[in-house]
DNA sequence: ATTTATATTGAATGAACATTCAATAAACAA
DNA sequence: TTGTTTATTGAATGTTCATTCAATATAAAT
């Protein structure tokens, strides 16, 4: 195994990045904190990742890798389905079943970056035209839809996934945030099955 | 005039702090580069503001203003129209009449902080409960719309609107940009006029 | 005009910052 | 085993950070 040890390192330096801007906010974290949090000194990591800003595009690397961990279970189940159940299929997307290293605060954060970084925001738009993409292959079984654009559809879909997700972030009481998932996932549903 | 000197001073503050965010991103902006910038001393920065995180809360609070006024117009026009005009409406939520001192980079920088700060967040979801009420009353006036619930109507076509601009953040190619836009428009159009 | 309150300045503080460097230890290849 | 590369350490760098303080200037109130 070459140089797994590199490897294995700079996987456990970002995830440690990771934790720390989860409970700190990502401008709170510095090389110094990480070091102390991992028990290394700072020049280790400097020694993997030779600036901040390597540093920072690496957090994002792992932090869109685990946003399409996300729809993984979501794609392997459908994908074994020999039919697209509309109910079945909005019940799975909406279920977002959390990561322990996926966290919507990190996600935002890291996504503010797009704003200011052409290649960062490269890599958030390819992403999410990959997922979209993906749901379109799962829409593409459905008989029912075969006289639909199912690529509208996905485009459709995701929108409403995506506002929903931003606004059910606001919200903490858990009987407002279910009603108000209903009415989107509804909303989803309608668009499926019209 | 009582204590204006005061009051604008931390206008004036808050002003340059925004603009700094929006050039250099938010974890990249200290008070010693807002005195530089505007020519004052941080101390007397630190005298309006006691400390960073006021100064944070102060610029929070003229984000929000400021996206609430993007809607000002849309509000404004939709109260004088006798009747309503379904794709004059799209057209209006979707126009986002761009403010000089609203920035997308810097409004989800802050929206980051909602996921560590309870008080951050109940500002946030205060406007985004406010903005769906006014949307409500505006629909409310088509008497077409009478026999639905306009406020359902109101969560969903929100939820679209604001999924779409997450989205269409990523994209620069106009062509593309306005060919989504026009997808999401559509989207909406189908909501209030099924 | 005098007192009082506020605004403004600039210098100073210690802590934290990213990064560099030289030295040592461990892993690997020959 | 020897030589070479990589991993790890800890001390040191100069810079920037938020914040404090005492001094001065300006404005407001009496």
């Amino acid at each position: 195994m070459k140089s797994s040890i590199r490897t294995e390192r700079k996987k456990e330096i970002i995830a440690g990045f990771y934790e720390l801007c989860k409970r700190d906010g990502l401008e709170n974290v510095s090389i110094a904190k990480i070091g102390n949090h991992l028990k290394m000194p700072p020049s280790l990591i400097i020694h993997y990742f030779s600036n901040k800003r390597l540093l920072v595009l690496g957090l994002i690397d792992f932090i869109l890798h685990q946003y399409q961990l996300i729809y993984k279970p979501i794609i392997l189940k459908s994908e074994k389905d020999s039919k697209l159940d509309p109910n079945l299929l909005v019940d799975r997307l909406f279920s977002r079943e959390w990561n322990l290293l996926f966290d919507d605060g990190v996600f935002f954060s890291c996504y503010a970056f797009t704003f200011r970084d052409k290649t960062i925001k490269e890599e958030y738009k390819k992403l999410h035209l990959k997922l979209r993409k993906t749901l379109k292959t799962i829409l593409d079984k459905d008989e029912g839809l075969s006289s639909k654009n199912t690529e509208l559809l996905a485009e459709k879909i995701f929108v409403v996934i995506e506002g929903a997700y931003y606004y059910l972030s606001m919200i903490d009481d858990p009987k407002e945030y279910n009603h108000k998932l209903g009415i989107f996932k509804g909303q989803v549903l309608d668009l499926i099955q019209p």
